[in-house]
DNA sequence: TAATAATTGATAATCATTTTCTTTTGATAA
DNA sequence: TTATCAAAAGAAAATGATTATCAATTATTA
């Protein structure tokens, strides 16, 4: 987690942009929730605790820039709102998620095993590959009964 | 397509809906423009050249009843609205997109590929799969230069 | 220290989607 | 066929997430 604060902040000076408190109190929040996947709403309240006098505004544009500079990854669960992680992996592997079509709730995979399905879109040349989303639909363990 | 139609009208009737013009119309945009991916306000410019009186309300209540049927599958490329397709495959084959992020182009791939991955996530148990969604991110032919 | 550019917070504006409400349509029974 | 009644449609207003605007503040540079 401070590897990541350095790196926004090397990033951030690389384009010439600031590393404000409010932007690092905003990444802070993210890390703090890993694999709840926060929407900017949910990420503005609990800045709020340490930050009261932060504006919503901030909060989307912050989310905005860390996307841009591929700290966070944005999802989008189709539940009227985009919600945010750690892009814990800029290179290669990105995990998947699990939606139980029940209750909502939202598992992580960590296995990839895209590889051959890649090798093969882009064995055809039409295509190259360097990022991949992928949800699985179904029910959690709860919901199966 | 004549297959969709009667399905249309039966999955309807099962729920005590009613098949009209303004519903079979849309259907029809639809079908005639596979592998388009429409937005709502674009299905209701193609209606409208049949059917002039829609309104745009119901293109949307529409499109909502047919996903609820499972004729239609909502899809999400991140550009500001929902797009739809029809659902050819409602049992298991969904087939997959390759996105540009050069040109935005969507490319659709036939290929299916998930079983193994699929199968490594059932096997711990803790989730029944039914469905899944996977977009890949990359530059086409004419993107790659 | 003065000048300049970036950043913020408050507020207004956008824009896709939903709701509301009144009128119309269509299936069914008398 | 006609009366009945729920479903459906269209117009218009409302909603709600996100974005743009703008004046004030803060950090950096000359
Ligand atoms: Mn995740
Ligand atoms: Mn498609
Ligand atoms: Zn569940
Ligand atoms: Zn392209």
């Amino acid at each position: 987690m401070e590897a990541l604060i350095s790196d926004l902040k090397s990033r951030l000076k690389e384009k010439g942009y600031k590393l404000t408190t409010q932007r690092r109190i905003i990444l802070d929040v993210i890390l703090e929730n890993q694999g709840l996947h926060l929407s900017p709403e949910e990420i503005y309240d609990k800045v709020k605790n340490k930050y009261p006098e932060i504006g919503l505004a901030t909060v989307y544009r912050t989310l905005q820039l860390l996307e841009e500079l591929e700290i966070v990854y944005k999802l989008n669960f189709n539940d009227g709102c985009n919600r945010y992680e750690i892009n814990s992996n800029s290179n290669d592997h990105r995990h998947h998620h699990l939606i139980c079509l029940n209750c909502g709730k939202v598992i992580e995979v960590e296995i990839d095993l895209l590889e051959n399905l890649e090798e093969e879109i882009e064995k055809e040349g039409k295509f190259k590959i360097v990022d991949h989303n992928v949800k699985f639909f179904g029910y959690c363990e709860d919901c199966s009964k």
